[in-house]
RNA sequence: GGGAGAUUAGCUCAGCUGGUUCAGAGCAUCUGCCUUACAAGCAGAGGGUCACUGGUUCGAACCCAGUAUCUCCCA
């Protein structure tokens, strides 16, 4: 009787290699088809919800993305096959900053300046533009084979988005939380706005020291020689500061010293800030263009001077050089300077400037006005879940960096000088003063109200140019992306949050992942997410960054096209661990692909075997073994995920498949070369192959569909996708099935390594006789012992065979006849270590227990083990002595 | 300058409560095999003073102190 696995095979179950491109596309699709990614409120499941950190509306995948999708990916796929109610939420972000950045260079191109447009005008050609390449990135992930339920695909600055993010701005200002101040801010010159700290990048420069004389006042010709990289900032100047220990400046504290070519007279102060070992020792003070002297300015009680426009021109205040560009400014005055014979000397110095990552202009400090948020009665909260392990993090080490952060929160800069993002809703009324509201109307209200003067129109009130920080509409991601923010008691909100596991980089610890936590707590009193696994950042070989520049990112659709994406996601996992950089290496990438292929090629074995239901159930050790083996690497993968050891569970399952399931379940049951199996253990194999494939399918989506499907006539819904993850339920004698194996194995191991070191060739049939003190072990794995040693015989003796070489197991001698091959010396010789290695140990545990300490202290089960060592070394160590006496 | 973390095989990393294992995995390396599923493979082997110096302990990769080097965060 023939047992057919599947009805047809698109692929070709002769051809050794497989190729993944035959078939990826078609089973995305199929999953698409089928609606397994849907997810929607079921009260008979657990809800499983992970929102995807949204990448860049108008971003491309890179390594980075490749990683943090797989392993949520990974998650939601075991979730889903656990019975859970899978939902991965998907999106973009605006990214405000990013995407204007890149509008407005593209306009350029076309001749177009973002001056001359109006906000309008602008914002059209920005959508225009997001509409065309947003969401590319989406569709590559699918390519990944990421299972969200694309039905859910959000965006942070649509409609419904926007207004959670006005809702929540109005909101906490009328809880007090949001004000406008003037603060010192990253400026950048170009982009004419505000930027966060990490959208700096700091280059490493040679930059200039200048040693600027100042003329101290009341004595002429006497100088305070002051060091900077700055000089065309002495213009704002309002002291000069020294260490008040400095020897060198005794005398001069209260002083006043003139500002070189100004001539305007400043005040020399002291503070313990000053290095004295830095510059000249004296440093000064411009609180307008620096974060360091303002603060000194605002300790001492300085005025403020600030000379620069927006645009890093000069204005009057300067009174020099107004108009001129802040680099044209330095040129110039540098010049100036020397030829009023103020200027000492100029020397080169390593430093580093911070640039904007997106236009490259130097930042400027600049205090400006503002919109802030408080974040201290936030912060509270938001760490004491995170203390207390209502939020894990993983790894654990960033709680530490968690904590220092929120018990130093400083308030958050919530106002960008940009188009692309969420206006301010506030309302400026003529006389200068503002209401902050939903809509217009609203704010006219507010406006009369506060004004009292029932005449104001709308056109009246001027709304706030500014936009809003990115990241204040990314940290009301987990509720809004389910609408909790309009309609806070929804059946999905209710569902799906709080949300279970978050896959974020660290380095997004404090913009995002804190602020979320904050959100959570703040609009539903509740965590926005359980877990957080922080994935490392993908490196090249070398340890360096993956970037553009340095041309050392691959492709990631190139990779998947030449390797499958399931060959990618593995790659990716094998070297992972949370927190820890991965070094992108292709040889990983190979072995994923090789892995797919080993997989593919153990189908085809079981695929061309026959049964024969008159053959009687040959295979009952090795099917017994298995399902124990499987039994216990499930429980031990289940224990990986539980503690987020994505690429552990990973390496369990490659093991399970490659060493236990191919080299040794397979090679045990594998009839001869075109002789049938017996139809149980063709059962049994089937279904162990199927849970193979369940354990493996997170990682590996399209490979293991594929063979599921050609492993056996399928229903229409009968998809490993959906398929119930695998129970660890170990039958009850597993302990003694595994460890007999592994007793029989070992004489597997010693009869090829025989093989091995006498250069016997794989088919050469030996005899094996064994003295074993456990012949009814051995007996009964015999069939096992024949054929994965190759033995055309294996009896049991007292003593060993003249001309035979020895090895010894435990207690239990084997003898391999070998007329010819034997090398006495060296058999004796061999033996010889093994025993003075063996009598070594043994020495050692009889030390320790006969130490009394040890024996007093140690814990009974230790001191139980440590005589099992003992017993076990003496048995092996007559064993070799046997044997040595044989030889 | 302040803080956090790391250092284990050629590489990337595990090693949980100090004692199952006189230190483990994957990859790489070496040797031998084109053995009727797979050379993208099979069988076997070698490879470590657990950064260094002290300390605690019957016992330390693990706990403590110091030193060195590296990484990250904050300023």
């Amino acid at each position: 009787m023939l047992i057919t696995c599947a009805d047809s095979l698109p692929m070709n179950p002769t051809k050794t290699t497989y190729t993944p491109a035959d078939v990826e596309a078609k089973w995305y699709q199929r999953w698409q088809e089928q609606g397994f990614f849907k997810a929607r409120p079921n009260p008979k499941k657990t809800p499983y919800t992970v929102v995807i950190p949204p990448p860049n509306v108008t971003g491309v995948l890179h390594m980075g993305h490749m990683l943090n999708n797989t392993i949520q990916d990974v998650l939601v796929r075991r979730a889903r096959m656990l019975g859970q109610e899978a939902c991965w939420v998907p999106g973009t972000d605006h990214a405000s900053i990013a995407t204007e950045a890149k509008v407005v260079a593209l306009l350029k191109e076309q001749g177009i300046e973002k001056k001359d447009l109006t906000r309008e005008a602008f914002l059209e050609h920005a959508f225009a533009w997001k509409d065309k390449y947003g969401g590319i990135i989406l569709e590559q992930l699918k390519q990944l084979g990421a299972s969200c339920d694309w039905d859910r695909t959000r965006f942070t600055m649509e409609p419904k988005l926007t207004e959670a993010v006005l809702r929540v701005f109005v909101d906490l200002y009328r809880k007090g939380l949001i004000y406008r101040g003037v603060r010192m801010v990253n400026w950048d010159p170009l982009g004419g706005t505000a930027i966060s700290d990490e959208e700096m990048i700091p280059k490493d420069v040679m930059a200039k020291m200048y040693y600027l004389n100042y003329e101290v006042v009341g004595q002429p010709g006497r100088f305070l020689t002051v060091a900077t990289s700055r000089p065309e900032t002495i213009m704002a100047d309002v002291a000069v500061a020294v260490n008040p220990t400095d020897e060198r400046f005794r005398g001069l504290a209260g002083q006043r010293v003139r500002i070189p070519l100004l001539g305007r007279e400043i005040p020399v102060i002291q503070d313990e800030y000053v290095l004295t070992d830095f510059g000249t020792g004296a440093l000064k003070v411009t609180p307008a263009h620096d974060l360091n002297d303002y603060n000194l300015g605002l300790k001492h009680n300085l005025p403020i001077i600030d000379i620069l426009n927006d645009d890093g021109t000069l204005n009057e205040k300067a009174e020099l050089y107004v108009g001129q560009d802040r680099f044209a400014a330095r040129r110039n005055i540098v010049k100036d300077l020397e030829a009023a014979g103020l200027l000492v000397k100029v020397e080169e110095y390593a430093s580093i400037v911070q640039t904007s990552e997106r236009t490259k202009a130097v930042i400027e400090p600049k205090l400006s006005m503002q919109w802030f948020m408080k974040m201290e009665h936030l912060a509270k909260p938001a760490l004491e879940v995170v203390e207390n392990d209502t939020i894990r993090l993983y790894p654990a080490k960033f709680k530490n960096t968690y904590r220092v952060w929120m018990e130093n929160v400083r308030d958050w800069c919530i106002s960008r000088q940009l188009w692309w993002g969420q206006q301010i809703p506030a309302y400026y009324l003529p006389d200068g003063s503002f209401v902050v509201a939903l809509t217009a109307s609203e704010a006219l209200e507010l406006a009369r109200e506060q004004s009292g003067n029932n005449e104001l129109k709308i056109s009246d009130l001027r709304q706030e140019e500014d936009v809003l920080d990115t990241w204040f509409s990314s940290w009301l991601w987990p509720i809004s992306v389910f609408d909790g923010f309009a309609d806070p008691d929804n059946a999905d909100i209710n569902y799906f949050y709080p949300t279970s596991d978050l896959v974020t980089g660290p380095d997004i610890l404090f913009f995002w992942v804190a602020r979320m936590i904050m959100a959570g707590l703040e609009f539903r009193q509740e965590v926005p997410f359980r877990n957080v696994y922080f994935t490392g950042i993908v490196r090249d070989t070398q340890g360096r960054k993956m970037s553009k520049q340095l041309g050392n990112s691959p492709d990631p659709l190139d990779l998947i096209a030449q390797f499958g994406a399931d060959a990618v996601r593995t790659g990716m996992l094998f070297s992972a661990p949370a927190g820890n950089d991965l070094l992108y290496d292709e040889k990983l990438v190979e072995q994923g692909r090789n892995f797919a292929n080993k997989l593919w090629n153990a189908f085809r074995l079981v695929k061309g075997w026959e049964a024969d239901a008159a053959l009687p159930f040959a295979h009952d050790k090795p099917v017994a073994w298995f399902g124990a083996r499987l039994a216990a690497a499930v429980a031990e993968i289940d224990d990986h995920f539980a503690k987020f050891r994505i690429s552990d569970a990973l390496l369990a399952v490659y093991k399970l498949v490659w060493d236990d399931f191919c080299a040794l379940y397979l090679e045990m049951v594998k009839p001869a070369y075109q002789q049938p199996i017996d139809a149980e253990t063709l059962r049994h194999t089937t279904a162990y192959f199927e849970a193979l494939l369940k354990l493996l399918h997170p990682f590996m989506p399209f490979i293991t569909e594929e063979l599921w499907h050609e492993l056996g006539p399928r229903g229409p819904r009968d998809y490993v996708t959906v398929a119930p993850w695998p129970k660890p339920g170990a039958p009850a004698d597993g302990a003694a099935l595994l460890a007999g194996m592994d007793k029989a194995l070992a004489v597997v191991a010693g009869v090829r390594a025989v093989r091995n070191q006498k250069n016997l060739g794989p088919n050469k049939p030996l005899a094996l006789v064994a003295k074993s003190d456990e012949p009814a072990l051995l007996a009964a794995y015999e069939g096992i012992l024949r054929k994965l040693g190759g033995l055309e015989d294996l009896t049991f003796a007292d003593a060993g065979p003249a001309g035979a070489v020895s090895f010894v197991l435990g207690g239990s001698e084997f003898f391999i006849p070998l007329e010819g091959h034997i090398d006495v010396a060296a058999e004796r010789a061999r033996l010889e270590k093994e025993l003075a290695y063996a009598q070594g140990f043994r020495d050692s545990v009889q030390k320790k227990l006969g130490n009394e300490k040890f024996a007093q202290n140690a814990k009974p089960d230790v001191l139980a083990r440590e005589q099992q060592k003992l017993a076990d070394a003496e048995t092996k160590i007559t064993a070799l002595e046997q044997a040595l006496k044989g030889v």
